[in-house]
DNA sequence: TGGTTGACTTGGCTTCAGGATT
DNA sequence: AATCCTGAAGCCAAGTCAACCA
């Protein structure tokens, strides 16, 4: 861990120090009094040895090691679910470390201390058979609640969580969730309309609390924001839509030339900024500025609301419909929306595929996905763009050659030379393809240097509506979707034809 | 009504296998 | 065969939300 930053945070480094001591014997703990004066290097550079060791590895010896792992996968991987062979996501127990955790956490630092056999609740059927704990050890129980989906579970020390081992995406219990999902975001779909009326005509009742109701459910809906339920005082401090603060926005009555402008400015979900501005209605711009009135900058913006209360009043709109909802919801349909406006028949598949990735990033874009710009950007562009030039020459090339073909089989036409620029033209439409495909790949990772698609793609994004888009567009679905994803959406891909319509 | 707990989904980052390139 | 590079798998933290309890 010394390589990161974030060892050198006070908070870290005190952390540390207080749970390193509670391990202290007696002699050490008189010993060791001063974290700055204890040296790691010995034991750092033993690390950094034994990871030099592994990657030394003979062929045979990496072979072996990958053989134990399969070996352990197909032992403890994999479990069974009403007589089918399920496979498990994540089957073994998260091993010691320093806690890190997301942004400015107040725990960073600490121990996280080894699992043993004795913090573990096995959960599984009636009548199958009892894994057996290791050697001398005993499990702290074990029960048969087949109301829930998870296998095993215990308590983790640094917030006293609950951990749990459960199944993979791909399997038939999770699916089946995921397609329920999206069922309940396309009813929304259908009710949209007078939910957005309701709200508009809430911004105007007087009740401050139902104006402070719709004005968060417009945020929610327009921006995407999460539902931003309370948390803990002893973790990062961010926040999501009801738990937005005074001084997370600034009101613009003009700003760039537009009237009403709400400037955003607050750390959402694992510390990531979220920075906008949006010009909104007049009855908003209105209603904010009435929330802010005699507040301190940390006081809540929606003071007379919570999480549980808007999702209590969006269950009566329908049921099962909660804040999180219109994420899924407004992400698929901006998708789809997307896709019918930027892909044509006329496009080529590679094309096609940028597009796709485009309606993607729209998503992305609205859902505030973003990522640390890879390590390796500058370098790999760069790589690309060379790759870029080469290509060019090699055209310019190709194109003189063929105009001397095209020369000779003028002058002097034979069977041959006719041959011979047929040849040559096919050479200078290959390199012209080649060429386009890789200023496509380039656009397409510059625009996405900042973005990450992976998650609205995983959790967002209706897989029938990317099944059937390739259908209608004949682009083959391994283009889009690798293979963890095309088995995590097998259902889809079984299910939905080209008319799918979200 | 408000706080807590439990179960499940969502999220970005790191690691590493394996294909591409030299 | 060695090295480079990238995508995907894996990791585990951090959200959401319902149930429960006082």
């Amino acid at each position: 861990m010394l390589d990161h930053e974030y060892t050198t945070k006070e908070v870290f480094q005190k952390n540390f120090f207080a749970d390193w001591r509670e391990e202290m014997t007696h002699e050490e703990r008189k010993l060791i009094k001063n974290l700055s004066k204890c040296d790691f290097s010995e034991i750092h550079k033993y690390f950094m040895e034994k990871a030099e060791e592994k990657k030394n590895m003979t062929k045979e010896e990496k072979k072996a090691m990958k053989e134990e792992g399969n070996r352990l996968t197909e032992e403890y991987g994999f479990c069974m679910l009403d007589g089918h062979r399920e496979k498990i996501g994540n089957f073994r127990v998260e091993p010691p470390g320093l806690f890190r955790g997301r942004g400015e956490h107040p725990k960073m630092g600490k121990l996280k201390k080894r699992i043993q056999p004795e913090d573990i609740i096995i959960n599984c059927g009636k009548d199958s058979e009892i894994p057996e704990p290791p050697e001398g050890h005993r499990w702290k129980k074990v029960q048969h609640d087949n109301t829930v989906t998870w296998l095993a579970s215990w308590v983790e020390n640094i917030q006293g969580h609950i951990k749990y081992i459960m199944l993979n995406p791909s399997s038939k219990l999770k699916g089946e969730k995921d397609w329920q999902k999206y069922e309940v975001a396309r009813r929304l779909k259908l009710i949209v309309a007078s939910i957005r009326e309701q709200y508009r005509k809430d911004w105007s009742s007087r009740e401050m609390k139902t104006r402070q109701k719709g004005v968060a459910l417009y945020f929610i809906d327009r921006l995407a924001l999460r539902a931003g339920t309370e948390k803990d005082d002893d973790t990062a401090d961010t926040v999501g839509c009801c738990s937005l603060r005074v001084e997370h926005i600034t009101l613009h009555p003009e700003l760039d030339g537009q009237e009403y402008m709400v400037e955003f400015d607050f750390l959402g979900k694992d510390s990531i900024r979220y920075y906008n501005r949006v010009p909104v209605e007049k009855q908003v711009f209105k209603n904010l500025k009435i929330f802010m009135e005699n507040k301190d900058p940390e006081d809540d913006l929606f003071d007379r609301i919570n999480t549980s209360y808007l999702n209590k009043s969006l269950s009566e709109s329908m049921p099962e419909l909660t804040a999180k909802v219109f994420r899924t919801f407004n992400a698929s349909t901006t998708l789809q929306d997307q896709l019918n406006k930027l892909t044509t028949d006329d496009m080529s598949v590679e094309e096609k595929i940028l597009s796709y990735n485009r309606a993607n990033r729209a998503v992305a874009i609205l859902c505030n996905h973003q990522r640390a710009a890879p390590k390796t950007f500058e370098k790999s562009m760069q790589l690309l763009q060379e790759k870029i030039k080469k290509k060019k020459e090699q055209l310019v090339e190709a194109k003189k050659e063929l105009k001397q073909a095209k020369k000779s089989h003028k002058e002097t036409p034979s069977e041959k030379s006719k041959k011979l620029v047929e040849k040559k033209e096919k050479a200078v439409r290959r390199l012209q393809e080649q060429l386009t495909k890789l200023q496509l790949q380039m656009t397409d990772r510059e625009e996405n240097k900042v973005i990450a698609l992976g998650t609205s793609k995983l959790n967002y994004l209706d897989p029938r509506i990317t099944v059937a888009w390739c259908k209608k567009h004949k682009v083959p679905i391994e283009k889009i979707y690798n293979k963890t994803q095309r088995d995590k959406f097998a259902w889809a891909i079984d299910m939905a034809g080209e008319e799918f319509q979200f």
